[in-house]
DNA sequence: CGACTTTGACCAGCGC
DNA sequence: GCGCTGGTCAAAGTCG
């Protein structure tokens, strides 16, 4: 998969766990991140099919508003929507994983398998990607991080790091052509 | 003042 | 049918 800029870093975990393990150049897993890939723990039978979660799915307008609605309409009617779901464990002193997404806490409730679970959702206006973020209870080093969805809209950090090349490569396109 | 977190309440799904 | 459980809402509080 590309360096895509919808997960900057966790592309690596999905398309390679060992290669994840190190990732020096990747400016979205600082130091006290760049934890232990410890695992995949997806809920799904080994070799699933992970490259319909991670390519950026195509814009469809009508859909994502008609899936908004409906999940407006039916407030809780969870576990009937069936969305791309996957999760992996890391070893971190942080709960929260920097992505280069910008994330809205919007729940903390004490479960039983779980001590205190995360829920957060992206904060793009347009994104409806959500990630839950809990302790393991044999080891609280470890945690989990459960992404549900794909993101519609590029990485803000990646952007925000790739703008000034962008910059260069448009300047120096017309002298290119030059050549 | 906007963005974000905290936290108790609410509610639907599920197992018994 | 009932109670438990997990996911979400939303008001209030906090922070930069």
């Amino acid at each position: 998969m590309e360096p895509s800029p919808h997960f900057p870093c966790l592309s690596h975990q999905i398309a390679s766990p060992s290669a994840a393990r190190n990732c020096p150049s990747d400016p979205y897993n600082p130091p006290e991140q760049q934890a232990e890939h410890l695992s995949f723990a997806s809920g799904e039978p080994s070799g699933v099919d992970w490259a319909p979660l991670l390519l950026p799915r195509p814009t469809q307008e009508g859909e994502d508003e008609a899936g908004r609605e409906k999940e407006r309409s039916s407030r809780r009617t969870r576990k009937v929507v069936s969305r791309p779901r996957f999760a992996f464990r890391t070893r971190s002193a942080n709960d929260v994983l920097d992505d280069g997404y910008r994330w809205r806490k919007y729940g903390q409730k004490a479960v039983k398998n779980s001590m205190y679970p995360s829920y957060y959702r992206c904060t793009h206006h347009t994104c409806n990607v959500k990630k839950q973020v809990q302790r393991m209870t044999e080891d609280t080093s470890i945690v989990v991080t459960t992404y549900e969805g794909v993101h519609n809209h590029p990485c803000e950090k990646l952007m925000e790091a790739l703008s000034p090349l962008l910059k260069q490569v448009q300047l120096l396109a017309p002298v290119m052509g030059m050549l």
